[in-house]
DNA sequence: CCGACTGTAAACCGATCGGTTTCCGAAATC
DNA sequence: GATTTCGGAAACCGATCGGTTTACAGTCGG
């Protein structure tokens, strides 16, 4: 199914989709079939499973960010960059297929905060709340910190319902993103305040 | 282990414990292990492993419920009562183990939205936003509905959020509730305006 | 042409999966 | 006291689990 070229990227790839789609428990043979890599080539590049759980994570981190936060090229307001984060969430959720944050999903299902796939989860979670960080002092708030805190767990708090729901959002996060903004004085038009 | 009176309350019990702490795909075998029930008796109780993830989900309710709403003897100011379910839920991620809402790990475990413990999972999610939609109605907000909805993705962002970090809430869903109240004009010591 | 290396296919390991069945002791019914 | 019902213990089913191993095909540099 999956031809890219070395088995190693092929494995990271199937691993990433499957994991997401069946989660974690889906088996090391259909992991393998799926990527067309044998069994002993995947325990020769992973040290096991859960290493994998973990690398796949980690790979798809670049890709996952570029998906859902604006880049440098965006110039728009700090506030719109934030807000569209939302909006990208909610075209992913109402493309379909929609189960969850992965990371968030990976973490859930793992259990275990200590395992590999946790703490690359863990990790990940933390770039979101940084670009909402950056942005933020860009905008001049008050305080940054917990705000971008609140983005996060609103961001999080969508993917749930999402979920549960299996209903596209209807632009739910963005709306409260942007009363939580508003409440802490980042406005819209508002600049920064250099 | 598990010592209620009949096999069917024991296999509820420990199938609410054991597909809360090591998921739902904790085997069928373990399962009844813990309840001290025959395999036999289990699938004469209920027709699969699956209606009995319903089933444990939905006899945990209104225990569930209980914990984290207060109660109708409670009464203090509506705006006091949606708050302190959020500071329920800091104190249940402070007192160690938690894994996240049952409800929202459930369907994010099982990820078809079709899977009868999915069903019920979206049945009582949908109870805690009628709870805050009572409340915001009592205290007279202009837009209850989405309130309501908001109220709740932020309970589960916070939740995600004690997932992933592995970490006490230190009363960042609180807060982020009550400054998303104020923005809506549902304020502090305001009565409902009756 | 040879050996070293890479990688797939597949057998293999003990354990466990969801689910069914058999057996048998304890308790309740008549 | 005989019988029926209940329910636990455990064997059993084919399938799959994570992980290891053997065997073999292709592809290099020498």
């Amino acid at each position: 199914m999956t031809t890219s070229s070395t088995p190693r990227e092929r494995l990271l790839d199937a691993a990433g989709e499957l994991f997401y789609r069946d989660g974690v428990n889906i088996g090391v043979d259909a992991l393998c079939k799926a990527a067309g890599v044998s069994k002993k080539s995947m325990y020769q590049l992973f040290r096991s499973k859960d290493e994998l759980i973990a690398e796949s994570l980690a790979s798809r981190g670049a890709a996952y960010q570029a998906l859902l936060q604006p880049g440098p090229e965006d110039d728009r307001p700090a506030r719109d960059r934030i807000l569209n984060v939302f909006e990208r969430q909610d075209a992913v959720v109402a493309g379909g297929n929609y189960l969850g944050c992965p990371y968030v999903a990976t973490a859930v299902e793992l259990k275990n905060p200590e395992h590999p796939g946790s703490v690359v989860a863990r990790h990940f979670k933390q770039q979101l709340t940084d670009f909402f960080h950056r942005e933020l002092v860009k905008a001049g708030a008050d305080d940054p910190s917990t705000l971008a805190i609140q983005l996060t767990m609103i961001f999080d708090g969508a993917a749930a319902r999402a979920v549960v729901r299996a209903q596209p959002l209807g632009g739910i996060g963005a709306a409260t993103a942007a009363a939580l903004l508003d409440a802490a004085g980042v406005h819209a038009g508002e600049l920064a305040l250099h």
